[in-house]
DNA sequence: CGCCATGCTTACCCAAAAGTAACTTACCCA
DNA sequence: TGGGTAAGTTACTTTTGGGTAAGCATGGCG
């Protein structure tokens, strides 16, 4: 517990100390590393939304797929079971007729709930900024038309 | 700034409440939301890893090529180039021969760092959790063999 | 003079991921 | 008897990610 403390005022430099000295830590850069295998699954915009989705309570398979716009059945079945196999959620089947299936996220899921958070706060804060860069950079016409991943 | 703080002993509740009171407020579900968009962009393995690199101080192509194990040389271009269209990071082109470009984080892709470095450690922190959530999901026979990611 | 080494970039191609849409199961109800 | 419902599942197709290997420029060196 208690994994991030005063990082803002301990250096003068611009990058929080703390995070980097514990960065350097984790072996991440290794594809062999179990951390780093675990972000690669970890860092997935379907993961991230369902966890997001159910930081609200249990939801049913219908009200995820309603909620989160865009999914397809297959891919919302397919990372919840990640996500339950990870431990990350939890899976109750009421075998009613017709079936009713409620999904929850597990102790070990909440954990993930803030770092996800963070991260969803930096998206959103910062969405200005990275419009602003992208056009500046699209309108330069120094030929860097074919990298763009939309 | 001072974005995360005292979110363990606030609530009764498991959840860290301001999390949650802030992403209900981010519209991240609707995928024509420009938040939506830069987090399905940031939340990319390659991308994390170079940001990581990066995080140590300028370096050159070569250097990240070595130091992100495994990366091929097209998915490092490839994401140096998008990073440097979100304006998160800088490329600086020093017209020598042989060519040298160093790739340095801008303040932008600086705060980025530690909403990164929280979730890496997250990871860091949970290899033993997940992994044994995993062994158990796979030791159970009931026909969930389909669908793993690996 | 020309070939090699270095650093970066691109072309080409295949395999994996993700979307689409139709099908399933089993009970209830009209 | 047949339509509706919830939660998937499957087959099929398209899109994207990613690896391999080659291209290119130029200074150094033999």
């Amino acid at each position: 517990m208690a994994i991030h403390h005063d990082f803002e005022n301990s250096q003068p430099n611009y990058l929080p100390q703390p995070a980097l000295e514990r960065i350097a830590q984790m072996s991440l850069f290794d594809t062999s590393c179990a951390g780093h295998q675990i972000l690669e699954h970890i860092a997935n915009k379907w993961i991230i939304l369902i966890v997001y989705a159910l930081t609200q309570g249990k939801k049913r398979y219908g009200e995820l797929k309603q909620q989160i716009v865009g999914i397809s059945p297959k891919m919302l079945i397919q990372n919840l079971r990640n996500l339950e196999r990870y431990g990350l959620i939890e899976r109750e089947v009421y075998p009613t007729m017709p079936p009713r299936v409620e999904y929850s996220l597990t102790p070990l899921g909440k954990s993930l709930v803030e770092p996800l958070a963070i991260l969803g706060e930096w998206a959103y804060q910062h969405i200005a900024d990275v419009k602003t860069a992208m056009q500046h950079y699209d309108d330069q016409p120094t030929a860097n038309d074919h990298w763009q991943s939309k």
